[in-house]
RNA sequence: GCUCGGAUGGUGGAACUGGUAGACACGCAGGACUUAAAAUCCUGUUCGCCCUAAAGCGAGUGCGGGUUCGAUUCCCGCUCCGAGUACCA
């Protein structure tokens, strides 16, 4: 029979469904090989032929390996939480569950259709409570986990609570929140269980932060930055604003180091990986501090709210400028006057009854000495600072507001006699009521109404990479939303800054990066000191700092840098040139690291190198600055304001969040009226009725159906008046992926066990082999799953540190559309006459877009097109070769073509460009979808999909087929011995095989296929010496026809998938003759054949003598003759 | 702006470390088979010149230079296309 694709490739998929062909093995001798594919989200849409490309690469490098005898790990799952689906619920009140399985179960059949060697018993489901619940146990472990930079990897945060309790956070060095500040053994100890709650919240590898979103109101929701168009939902065009919103976080800048250099131990394309490296972002630079002017700045507000802490009031620092307040409380300890210290031998300890501290922050600035639990400033005058009744007398107030009494005496008064300046605090103290403190973190705003101007203690921090450049800073810019921006503005300006703040709220982030043609900004009114020239400089704001990068504030540098020298221009600040390389000031910025500087007073003279390290010294030495390294990346918002995904295992008890316990997760989605946000705008979940936590006496233990497992069943006790919110939002699509091939490893018995996968899986198959997908997911998906795997690694989940060794990126399959174009009348108006491509420049026309799938190389099947709407019933053609259609009578349908234009557009249902893989293999076969795919060109190439060449993949299956049968289609081969020829052809294609799908370069072994079968057919070869080896090296392209050839060969059926790939022998490849080019002056003249065994000097003189040659040379010696054996002769006249 | 990738016949592409540019396939043209069509098979097919044809000559891998006996491949400069990114912080 000939060659019956349909029968024959459901015959196969059928077989290897039933005896579970690929179901893998966790126990085999052999070893080891994980093949991945980024799996897919089940779109409404269906597959179509852009999305198996990666997916018949990786099959094909699965089988091959099967074939090399390795254990070959190839699954397949859904990432099925995801928008599309929420969306549609919206619009349809459809549950998404409901449209995710119909979409799934499309899915699966478009695979199994393709013929993948997945092994389905390891299917996951992102949106299955059996796989969410592990999703949620890794979040439970990050949210008890901290990163400790001692032993660099994250810890559980017990270890840090033991810490704590023995010595408090000092000698802690942790990635954490900016705003922790120190305390003792015995001050944790003292706090509040809500208390240290709080501090635990800044240490945990999940913490809540306030993030910017894009937020629009008519929706209620949040939107994805591609979801806002030029400040408009692209959902309904309502206007979206920029907000901010306490979300949950995932510290993943604790791991930015070990993400960076883990990037060189990993087989990845180059620039995927540079992609990576740069959304690291690591840059090494340095901290300046440019301190304020000493312009004090009230609030007009009075008093405080009274709201605070009910215990001591630690947290009396202002948290926006924490760490120069540490710095100089610290250095203030060392360096403290004569006063100070003799008071401190009366006071410390609680010698006199109270704990006192010193140099204790309290707002904006550092306090001698202060009793946190009266609320009593101490200040010994004429010390560190410079005696001014006028500041003492606004600080005092501002201390004042903030609920402090201030006690003050002179530096003699205290010298003289320590003693007596003692018991007159003690005494004070003893009349003072215990004090009730303001929360700096509950209300920023409070802070505002502090005094400015301690000396160093209130500063703008910025982070420079061109520190060599700071005596060219003219000014200061701050991000509009920059903490400091209201205090630093002045009535003056309030006007002007509020405008452009609120301009700038309109403007997404990613429009506000993209415009680099035109700044704007506005002044603040206030001036900073130049740290080491002290010259007061401009503080503006602009759009153009982010407040997510760096500090949120750049030392503008108009002279070299040209953003910075825009904004000079624009607003008229001085450009100050710092290099003598520095060229057309007048006309642009100058970025240059040449030459020497000059009008740089320290640095006058000095190289790039030599200056930068200058400065660092100096500015360590003045405090006003250090070196740093910093990071672009950020932490990654992990909380959605959505229905369909993950929920978050925590509820909420005074304000604080608490994991639910491990017991009870899953956590499952609950049922929700509708999918949308509340009429108060939380998230969908806070539609579900009765969906509180209530933590149960009685441990539930989890059977068959989890769903089952939250709800109460009898003899359960959940006490209502112990009930607790639950966290609203959901967790991100990437939740879900980053982690799923460990689940992957594990068995479908491994599966009952209480494990995400069991250690002896995870121990056996290590990671991904070879990881294939589009580099779309350079800075999402794979920066987070190498970010999870490290973290599961650090707490000895996993053993590997990275989690995809090798990866493949494979190109974008793009749209092609066609055109069909309409005439247009005289008077503008469309008619039903259509004009051939060839045609168009004589005729105003507009182009629609006609369904590809009735188009054959741009000839429109015109009897389709007719159908295909009613309106074109009786269209009008002018067709390609006019003439003809002239000359044709009515009816006649002779010679009639109509040529279609075509564009490369992306592939969409609206542009009529969808090629669905089920019509191709309707067609012609999975298999020769299969060969035709890689066929195409290169894997990690994007190309337009166009079915121009898959006739020539069809008719080479066919002559592979009749390659084992006759000319009546009677399956025949021989036992002859295969000639020499023969074996030539064969082993050509075994090693040609072999070195192109270790290069992952299958397009052209498909080639060389089809060269292999037209010599083999050449050489009426029916032997099966050759034909059974053969059937084995074609099977990885194409599993349906080889597994069909080799039972017809007389194999048992499905033993194909674990045959032994044929051995390459090099010998039958030996040439022993060799047409040389033979070329004068690098011209190819002629060939000629010479044996491989003679040599140079007989080659030579071969060439010499050659007649043909001689007429080139024109009776000329040539002047040198290159030889290279094998390759080419060539004569240089 | 920066970074990365790419540009080869009418089309998809091949040429792996500098060594015969255009393999393989599509399309097209011509032919065979057929009443005809489909299918199949054969021949030709980078362009230009010359030409009945053969043979030959010239040009040619986005453009302009360079290195080399020899460049699609390496170097310098540019153009266009695609992707990523916000650069300096």
């Amino acid at each position: 029979m000939d060659y019956q694709f349909r029968d024959i490739e459901k015959k196969w998929q059928q077989f290897w469904a039933e005896n579970e062909t690929y179901k893998v093995s966790n126990n085999s001798p052999k070893p080891k090989y994980y093949v991945l594919d980024m799996f897919p989200y089940p779109s409404g849409a269906g597959l179509h032929v852009g999305h198996p490309l990666g997916y018949i690469a990786s099959d094909i490098f699965a089988r091959y390996k099967r074939l090399k005898g390795f254990n070959v790990l190839h699954p397949m799952g859904y990432d099925s939480f995801g928008l599309p689906a929420e969306q549609y619920a919206i619009q349809t009140g459809q549950h998404p569950a409901i449209t995710t399985e119909t979409n799934i179960n499309r899915y699966r059949q478009q695979l199994d259709n393709i013929g993948f060697s997945y092994d389905w018993s390891r299917e996951v489901r992102t949106s299955d409570p059996a796989y969410y619940k592990w999703t949620q146990w890794i979040f439970m472990k990050l949210f008890n986990s901290w990163y400790n930079l001692i032993t660099d990897i994250a810890e559980p945060i017990q270890n840090l609570i033991k810490t704590f309790e023995t010595s408090g956070n000092i000698g802690v060095q942790a990635v954490a929140d900016e705003d922790v500040y120190q305390f003792s053994a015995n001050h944790w100890l003292q706090m509040s269980e809500t208390e240290r709650q709080r501090i635990l919240l800044k240490y945990r590898l999940t913490y809540l932060r306030e993030s910017t979103v894009n937020w629009c109101p008519a929706l209620g929701t949040v939107l994805a930055n591609d979801e806002v168009k030029d400040g408009f939902s692209e959902r309904g065009g309502y206007p979206v604003e920029q907000k901010k919103m306490m979300q949950w976080s995932m510290r993943i800048t604790a791991y930015a180091e070990r993400l960076l250099q883990g990037l060189s131990t990993i087989d990845w394309p180059e620039p995927l990986k540079e992609m990576q490296r740069n959304w690291i972002g690591k840059s090494v630079g340095a901290m300046v501090d440019f301190s304020l002017s000493l312009t004090p700045v009230l609030s007009k507000e009075e008093g405080t709210k009274g709201e605070g802490f009910e215990k001591l009031g630690y947290q009396t620092a202002d948290p926006a400028i924490w760490e120069i307040l540490k710095q100089n409380s610290k250095a203030n300890r060392q360096n403290q006057t004569e006063a100070e210290s003799e008071l401190w031998q009366y006071l410390q300890g609680s010698k006199i009854g109270y704990k006192i501290s010193r140099q204790h922050a309290v707002g904006t600035y550092i306090a001698d000495f202060i009793c946190l639990s009266k609320g009593l400033v101490i200040e010994v005058d004429g010390g560190y600072y410079d005696t001014n009744s006028e500041n003492d007398k606004l600080r005092t107030n501002a201390l004042n507001q903030l609920g402090f009494e201030v006690i003050r005496f002179q530096n003699d008064e205290v010298i003289t006699n320590p003693n007596a300046v003692a018991q007159q605090i003690k005494q004070m103290l003893n009349n003072l009521p215990d004090r009730k403190v303001l929360s700096f973190e509950e209300d920023l705003g409070e802070a505002n109404s502090f005094s400015f101007g301690e000396g160093r203690a209130e500063a703008i921090t910025v982070f420079t990479t061109r520190v060599d450049t700071i005596y060219g800073a003219t000014f200061l810019v701050l991000a509009p939303e920059h903490e400091l921006v209201e205090k630093l503005t002045t009535p003056d300006q309030k006007k002007e800054i509020e405008n452009y703040i609120a301009q700038t709220k309109k403007k997404s982030e990613l429009d506000r990066m993209a415009d680099t043609k035109s700044v704007s900004g506005a002044f603040t009114g206030s001036y900073a000191f130049h740290p080491l020239s002290e010259k007061e400089i401009p503080i503006w704001i602009a759009d153009y700092v982010l407040a997510g990068y760096g500090t949120g504030a750049v030392m503008a540098v108009p002279s070299g840098d040209q953003r910075d020298w825009l904004f000079a221009k624009k607003y008229n600040l001085a450009i100050t040139a710092i290099s003598d390389a520095q060229k057309d000031l007048n006309q642009q910025a100058d970025p240059t690291k040449e030459g020497r500087y000059i009008n740089s007073d320290l640095i006058n003279g000095m190289t790039y190198a030599e200056a930068s390290k200058a400065l660092i010294k100096k500015l360590e030495e003045t405090g006003a600055g250090k070196a740093k390294i910093n990071f672009r990346l950020r932490d990654a918002v992990f909380g959605r304001q959505r229905y369909w995904g993950e929920p978050v295992p925590l509820y909420f008890k005074d304000g604080l969040p608490y994991l639910i316990k491990e017991s009870e997760i899953p956590l499952i989605l609950p049922e929700v009226d509708k999918y949308l946000p509340t009429e108060s705008g939380e998230p969908p979940l806070a539609r579900a009725e009765n969906w509180r936590y209530a933590p149960v006496q009685k441990v539930l233990s989890f059977g068959e159906d989890l769903r089952e497992a939250t709800s109460l069943s009898e003899g359960e006790n959940r006490v209502e008046a112990q009930a607790f919110d639950y966290e609203l939002s959901t967790m991100p699509g990437w939740a879900g992926s980053s982690w799923y091939w460990y689940r992957y490893m594990a068995s479908t018995e491994d599966r009952n066990e209480n494990v995400f996968a069991p250690n002896k899986a995870i121990e056996y198959w290590k990671d991904v082999d070879l990881y294939i997908g589009g580099s779309e997911h350079a800075t999402g998906h794979l920066l987070y799953s190498r970010f999870w795997n490290k973290f599961l690694k650090d707490l000895g989940y996993v053993g590997e540190e990275e989690p995809f060794k090798k990866l493949i990126n494979q190109g974008m399959i793009q749209g092609r559309s066609n055109f069909v174009y309409r005439l247009i009348d005289n008077d503008g108006l469309s008619t039903n006459t259509f004009i051939s491509h060839g045609h168009i420049s004589k005729y105003k026309t507009t182009a629609l877009h006609v369904d590809v799938n009735i188009v054959h190389n741009e000839i429109l099947d015109i009897e389709a097109f007719k159908n295909s709407r009613a309106e074109f019933n009786d269209a009008i053609f002018i067709f390609e070769d006019a003439k003809i259609l002239n000359s044709l009578s009515k009816g006649e349908s002779r010679g009639e073509t109509y040529i279609c234009g075509h564009e490369v557009e992306k592939m969409s249902k609206s542009k009529f460009n969808v090629v669905s893989p089920d019509d191709i293999i309707e067609k012609y076969g999975a298999d020769t979808l299969r060969m035709y795919e890689m066929f195409l060109g290169p894997l990690e190439q994007s190309k337009p999909w166009n079915t121009n060449g898959i006739e020539g993949v069809f008719k080479f299956l066919r002559k592979f087929w009749k390659l084992y049968h006759d000319d009546d289609f009677n399956f025949r081969v021989s036992d002859d011995e295969p000639t020499k020829a023969e074996y030539k052809a064969l082993h050509k294609i075994i090693r040609k095989v072999e070195e192109d799908v270790e290069r992952f370069s299958f397009n052209t072994s498909v080639s060389s296929f089809m060269i292999c079968v037209n010599e083999l057919t050449d050489l009426k070869c029916h032997k099966k010496k050759i034909l059974q080896q053969l059937v084995i090296v074609l099977h990885p392209y194409a599993p349906h026809i080889t597994e069909e050839l080799w039972t017809l060969l007389g194999n048992k059926d499905g033993t194909l998938s674990f045959a032994e790939y044929p051995k390459f022998i090099s010998e039958y490849l030996v040439e022993n003759e060799f047409a040389y080019p033979i070329s004068v002056n690098g011209k190819t003249r002629m060939n000629l054949n010479i044996s491989l065994s003679l040599t140079q000097a007989e080659v030579e003189n071969i060439v010499l003598n050659n007649e043909h040659i001689q007429t080139y040379l024109d009776g000329k010696n040539p002047r040198k003759i290159i030889f290279v054996k094998g390759k080419i002769v060539n004569l240089v006249v």
